[in-house]
DNA sequence: TCCCAGGCCTTGC
DNA sequence: GCAAGGCATGGG
């Protein structure tokens, strides 16, 4: 069991950021989330964050995933002069950090989630997972529970596009089966790709169908992190439009834009900017783990 | 019934 | 090169 303040790192608003789709509230204050290969159970409570994981475990994957060797508090206080709407988003969602999580399962997570919503991309991935991922088992709290692995781009390539439609995937399925062959062959290599700077890897992402502008800026930032990453969707480009009409000040933010577009889109889709209960829409009710 | 959801591909000019 | 139109599906 692992124990860290909840200052700096809110599971609470990166959950409902809807930057990595596995990671879900099991109950009041409760979360678990799914990533290469483990299950880790967490509990926020007032300032505190608890791991149900070794210290080993923290030390040796959770910390790097959290990205928690980065001070945020720098980040969060370029905003704070110059631009009252930002800093505004910067302390709605103080808590937010960049993941680093695995380049397929982001690349594969952000095709799904064109025109789609944040519960229905969950649902949509949690459907694959069961159907292609494979099955694991873990004991946090000594009471079994059963989740499943990301399915890797050999287990969906070749797959027929009518067996993923019967996932909810819509026309992203024929997305998903071209860009899993285009893995899985190397015709694009997600190896090279993680070695490569921003402007090629985007570049290179840019090759796989289902893949455009936005979904390979995501790719970057959730993937690669790549910090200077900014994906462009519809709650940025309607923030831009409304209070960046000269455009949004990149240069003060070069390093780390992508994490100010994070305060923003969180800020958007549940804070008061997004007004009409956008909070209440997005925030997932408890699930079951079975 | 219509509109929207973390867009992208194809077509026609 | 660029602007429209089409695309699955579920929820409000």
């Amino acid at each position: 069991m692992v124990k860290i303040s909840a200052q700096d790192l809110s599971i609470r608003q990166i959950s409902e950021s809807g930057q990595c789709f596995r990671l879900n509230r099991t109950a009041q204050d409760r979360y678990a989330l799914v990533a290469f290969g483990r299950y880790l159970e967490m509990e926020q409570q007032g300032g505190c964050l608890t791991l149900f994981c070794t210290q080993e475990e923290y030390d040796t994957v959770w910390s790097r995933y959290f990205d928690m060797e980065n001070d945020y508090a720098l980040y969060r206080s370029a905003a704070a002069d110059a631009d009252p709407y930002l800093a505004r988003a910067v302390s709605f969602g103080s808590g937010i950090r960049i993941l680093r999580q695995d380049v397929w399962e982001v690349l594969l997570s952000f095709i799904i989630s064109q025109q789609n919503n944040i519960k229905r991309i969950r649902k949509c991935i949690e459907t694959l997972c069961e159907r292609y991922g494979e099955r694991c088992s873990a004991a946090p709290g000594g009471q079994e529970i059963c989740y499943y692995t990301f399915p890797g781009a050999d287990a969906l390539a070749g797959v027929p596009e009518e067996d993923l439609r019967a996932c909810g995937l819509g026309y992203r399925s024929r997305y998903i089966v071209s860009t899993a062959e285009s893995v899985r062959d190397h015709k694009v290599d997600l190896e090279a790709v993680k070695r490569m700077d921003f402007r090629a890897a985007k570049s290179e992402l840019l090759k796989l169908c289902g893949v455009g502008e936005k979904v390979a800026d995501c790719i970057c930032l959730f993937g690669l992190h790549h910090m200077d990453a900014f994906p462009v969707d519809t709650h940025i480009r309607k923030i831009m439009d409304e209070h960046y009409p000269a455009g949004f000040p990149f240069e003060r933010y070069r390093g780390y834009a992508g994490v100010m577009q994070q305060y923003l889109f969180y800020y958007d889709l549940c804070g008061q900017a997004g007004r009409t209960g956008a909070a209440e829409r997005t925030a997932e009710k408890p699930t079951a783990q079975s």
